[in-house]
DNA sequence: TCAAAAGTGTTGGCCCTACACCCATGC
DNA sequence: GCATGGGTGTAGGGCCAACACTTTTGA
């Protein structure tokens, strides 16, 4: 079905259930490839992409939202999730449902809570929808045209992430169980868009206390096979309660 | 008028220029014989007190909004404002408008956007509105019994003041001009809850180089009078972009 | 055997803690 | 002058950047 049908169909049910006004957008953040990665998707029969988003149910919290939003997406569940602004300015949509009735859900005023997401991108399953055609991860390097404002809605996300590092478990949920120092520090440095000292960040990573060698290393690669690490959770929960550089 | 009455007069017109669901509330700071102090407002004819809070205009973003409230509360304008958390839970009002017709703009589901303000508490001027019938800054020391879920809304602003205090210019929003080093360390060891060592916190201040020292010092006070110093705001505010402890 | 990557050692400087000392002020 | 609080000195330790060295690996 195109696009403009299924979206006039979708709208009335949607009055009945969910929040006027009110909705959701993630920016789930993947690690692969040594290259931090976005969710996005295609709308039908345009050439524009859009981070995944929904609508919250008169039902439940934003949490929830957020998460029966993702699930739909990756098949992943207890997502862990971060809200952090909510976008509220009043041409947010920039007219893209000019052509519409007035009375079409989607064109009204959205106020639209920000979440990013972290998840281990191997445990995610891309899902499709029926108003989209695309569904892809995307190296954030390369971000394609993004509709609305969904591009500033990344663009604070990731600025979100940067000041969080110390704070949230944001290594914990981005890489696999097991990863190797270098992993590690090549997601600091993308995170924090600047080059770190190897063995600066080896001992300094090791101070923090928060990490358990393992008795394995990655082989395979070319050169020397690094050692295997994975987080000590209780510790690292710990350590990230007061800031990982302590301020005060 | 009673309470009940201006409710339901109220209630009609709101339903025509506000955003359904939508709330705002502000934990407003301020600083003042060495204490942090919060804005609270009494609900006329009972014992409960509330932040002050208000409803999104359809015409207004969600900083506009919060701006106006604030206006008319204390005659202010340009208040730092900054956005920390949606409370979307669904019993958030704890049945206080139990008694009221379902038609009653206040009894609709609200899912509220918190936002905390810091202000110079010399500047205020409490305003009362015709809901109230008391107006107050209240030490965060001896906070009275909240409505809804008022506390919890409070509780998250000091946590995220806390967080944010190396990467906000707070000190800069909640003193005077003019102030003195044992007022600065006063408020931050307040926020941080806890003490610190008095020198190192005087050399860590001045190595930052945000502050200019003044040819002036507190005099009347007993004991030596202290020196008086004010921001460097260009400084500030350059250094809190990096963070005052810097981590990476 | 060689290049490249991973792990480790080393050094000097800065900041942090802790505590001590002196100075200014009002009583 | 005395108590109190404000400004400054100092010694020891830890973290940090920068760089060099060693080890391990696949080609």
């Amino acid at each position: 079905m195109e696009f403009n049908k299924i979206i006039e169909e979708k709208s009335a049910k949607a009055w009945d259930i969910y929040i006027p006004n009110l909705s959701v957008d993630c920016v789930v953040f993947g690690f692969h490839d040594v290259t931090l990665k976005v969710l996005v998707t295609r709308l039908k029969d345009k050439d524009l992409w859009a981070l995944p988003g929904g609508y919250v149910l008169k039902t439940e919290n934003l949490m929830e939202a957020a998460n029966r939003i993702l699930y739909s997406r990756t098949g992943a569940e207890n997502i862990y999730l971060q809200e952090f602004k909510v976008f509220s300015e009043l041409n947010r949509s920039g007219g893209v449902f000019d052509e519409f009735p007035d009375t079409l859900w989607n064109k009204q005023r959205f106020l639209s809570v920000g979440f990013y997401a972290l998840v281990d991108f191997h445990q995610v399953n891309l899902v499709m929808d029926d108003i989209s055609d695309a569904c892809e991860w995307k190296s954030i390097e390369e971000l394609p045209n993004f509709m609305m404002d969904h591009r500033s809605i990344f663009d604070k996300a990731l600025i979100t992430l940067r000041k969080q590092l110390n704070h949230k478990p944001i290594g914990y949920n981005l890489l696999p169980e097991k990863f190797t120092m270098p992993e590690l520090q090549k997601l600091y440095e993308i995170i924090l868009a600047k080059k770190l000292n190897r063995g600066n960040f080896y001992r300094k990573m090791l101070r923090y206390d928060i990490l358990i060698k393992l008795d394995e290393s990655r082989k395979g690669g070319a050169h020397k096979a690094p050692d295997l690490y994975q987080f000590d959770i209780e510790k690292y929960e710990k350590a990230l309660k007061e800031g990982l550089n302590n301020g005060w």
